[in-house]
DNA sequence: TGGATGACGCAGG
DNA sequence: CCCTGCGCCATCC
């Protein structure tokens, strides 16, 4: 059963440790999509019906920004879910991005 | 089958 | 640093 792009999408995105985040753009590279970030994202806007849960709030824009924050039960929750990580969050962009992202074609 | 959609990325001002 | 516009492309209806 070829599992679809969003299929991918989750699975990779369960991969990403606890404390780390992930760009979107990572992501599709990794999955050999790299014109199809916007995918990844629209994937995720399914990770709130996804069955095993999906760690949605450790993926941010290439940027460190929480763009998807929206998308949660509440604006908040993102942030708060990230922090209790041990992830520091000002105004909505993720502190130390560069340091904390997990490439998978790097680092898995 | 065709056209709209979108939690992005990058370049330019 | 902030904002704007354009391209990408799998999925949905």
């Amino acid at each position: 059963m070829e599992q679809s792009f969003y299929d991918q999408v989750f699975e990779l995105v369960r991969l990403i440790p606890k404390g780390r985040v992930s760009s979107y753009g990572a992501i599709a590279k990794s999955l050999g999509a790299g014109g199809s970030a916007r995918m990844v994202g629209y994937a995720m806007s399914n990770a709130g019906a996804a069955h095993p849960p999906i760690p949605a709030h450790r993926v941010v824009n290439s940027s460190g920004l929480l763009t998807g924050k929206f998308h949660f039960k509440t604006p908040e929750l993102m942030q708060e879910l990230l922090e209790a990580e041990g992830i520091a969050v000002k105004n909505d962009k993720v502190q130390n991005f560069r340091t904390l992202l997990w490439d998978p074609l790097l680092e898995l």
